[in-house]
DNA sequence: GTTCTTGCAAAATATTTGCAAGACG
DNA sequence: CGTCTTGCAAATATTTTGCAAGAAC
């Protein structure tokens, strides 16, 4: 349940927290800003804004960069303290939306010294399973 | 020399391109519209846009989707037609820099069935190493 | 009643386009 | 000349903040 999981990470449910967690949980791929307004409604893009906020603070979401922009994807994998979420994304060029390769890791890479990665971003992008033609994927 | 690069490639070399890719060249990181601006000065946003649009249709530059949203870099490394530069990029939470990690090249992922990939987008964020002490790096 | 949350409007940013003047071939 | 390029201003798009009203504790 949407209520429990804002608790669990010390995030008061409300009634716009848990529309927006909500949202992100049951698109199962990362969000924008807009598709989340679009998707919601009800709310101004203000209060998701600043749910969004809030869920990034308490790394409830974290934030995918692809050829949009940003968008926010519920990271369930891990405790309050971090962001491990790790897996690999990719952006349809078609249809402009952004999947999530959960089984796809990102393959880590030996920085050159002096550079201290905290979080990584791979987006692939071209065409999705969808606006190909393999609608049974 | 950066007329002759631009000719090269189809792309008349006017003053305005000129100064572009040269300070494209010169920085050696991706960087952003504003940086450009910044950089350059005497030509206005609208026309750094413009180069750039152009450059990217005809494959001189390639877009890095970071935090900051898009930066821009030259991609010699192939003929007129593909992108297919392809090396890791850093991008620093500090200073806000995006940095070129030229000799990691990304590590290439199996797709599942269906997807259809033409890039690669593969940002590190953390700390660089000037932000981090190292300046002999 | 004090603090947190929300909606609306508006500010702040960033990107993109229209258009007339100028450069180029 | 006709086409391509440029600068300026302005339109778009997007993200972020101010503020007063309302809800939660």
């Amino acid at each position: 349940m949407i209520a429990r999981l804002l608790e669990e990470r010390g995030i008061r449910a409300t009634a716009n927290r848990i529309l927006v967690a909500g949202a992100l949980a049951r698109s199962g791929r990362p969000l924008s800003l807009m598709e989340l307004e679009d998707m919601i409604g009800s709310v101004d893009k203000s209060g998701i804004f600043r749910c969004l906020s809030v869920f990034k603070e308490k790394h409830l979401v974290h934030a995918i960069d692809d050829s949009e922009g940003t968008r926010y994807e519920l990271c369930l994998s891990h405790g309050p303290d971090s962001d491990d979420d790790t897996h690999v994304h990719f952006y349809c060029e078609r249809c402009h939306r952004t999947f999530c390769l959960e089984n796809l890791h990102i393959p880590p890479v030996t920085l050159p010294k002096g550079y201290d990665a905290r979080t990584a971003n791979y987006v692939l992008k071209g065409v999705c399973p969808y606006c190909n033609g393999y609608s049974n994927a």
